[in-house]
DNA sequence: AATATTAGTATCGAATCGAAACTAAATTAA
DNA sequence: TTAATTTAGTTTCGATTCGATACTAATATT
């Protein structure tokens, strides 16, 4: 299938990319890949079980990559006020600025430069609907935005409330990443 | 960036459910990738500087993933009648039983069909143009099929002659996918 | 108060991976 | 025709990923 086949190829040139960018700094493709969602993931998900849930691996893996991680200082382990199981994921100063610098990788981002408006609108859309399709059907978390999911109320101008956890939520809280997405719909 | 958030996603999905199939016949994600390349490589291709070209890694890893292919029997090396450094790798029937079940996978043949012919198209489309432009940034080999290739030639009825081998191709042949493929354009 | 669940760590062995050094065949240069 | 270079492929090494398993500690449940 035609599909599997460009996808199965654009995932390698992405992994290729990721070693070669990740080598500059000493990283391995999964500990970028870690860190990049770290960067995108709110107070409920930046946590070992959330990157595990995301990458998809098991959490004892999960732990020795974040280990590496915090000891080349990209990401820093604060414990939870309120829950003394849970560390959170803090990324570092440094951090931050290496992924300003290597993520997106430049290749995706001229790609993407050299699409049209039009296009660029029709690609986006129909992967979401891929990958919406896909996770259903996978059973993996969909880890979305909360303007997408259906936990999340709007309560005042950029002020919001998540249903699930019962919290508050401010404007940009709401355009990070949350592994108890679910799709309104 | 969306696409980047996506595609990575994607990505990592389709590398959870590869190690899921792939354990099922004791198979790395690695090594069913490879064995799914080679099923659909050309006789210019189907090498081990294909293989090492398609997943852009080093011959060295390629060749301990390819001696672990062959000694599964899933695939069998045949010397090259007029070069004899060149080793061509044949998916054993084996093999093809394998990919046969396990590829596509189904979470990828289902998210497929949940899609409209429109979308299909679009998606094929768009994918397509961003492979393209992906790989003549980062200079990495096309791996097309003749048909949109600029060194194919109809010669006549299901008859070919590619300009760059100066060899005469089958119409099957035509449908392979080579490592020297050059977009016509 | 006892039990079960959840978050995270530590250890082990199998496998990937790149780097580097190697063999052998083919190509190019002298 | 011989010597140097390039190309196809293998082997070995050490760092890293990965799953499996067993573990600690904190929270939830009964």
């Amino acid at each position: 299938m035609l599909l599997h086949e460009y996808i199965e190829r654009i995932s390698r040139l992405l992994d290729s990319e990721a070693r070669l960018i990740g080598s500059d700094y000493n990283l391995q493709p999964i500990q970028l890949n870690a860190l990049n969602f770290l960067n995108r993931a709110n107070r409920y998900s930046n946590t070992l079980q959330g990157v595990t849930a995301y990458l998809g691996l098991t959490k004892g893996t999960v732990s020795q990559t974040l280990a590496t991680l915090e000891a080349k200082g990209f990401i820093k382990k604060i414990p939870d006020k309120n829950d003394g199981r849970v560390v959170h994921l803090n990324v570092t100063r440094a951090g931050q600025k290496l992924l300003s610098k290597a993520m997106p990788s430049a290749t995706v981002q001229s790609a993407w430069e050299g699409l049209e408006d039009k296009e660029q609108k029709q690609l986006i859309e129909s992967l979401k609907q891929l990958l919406t399709t896909m996770q259903k059907i996978n059973g993996m978390n969909g880890f979305g935005v909360c303007g997408t999911c259906r936990y999340n109320q709007k309560i005042g101008e950029k002020k919001f409330f998540c249903e699930l956890t019962q919290e508050n939520l401010s404007q940009k809280d709401t355009e990070l990443l949350c592994r108890e997405h679910q799709l309104a719909c």
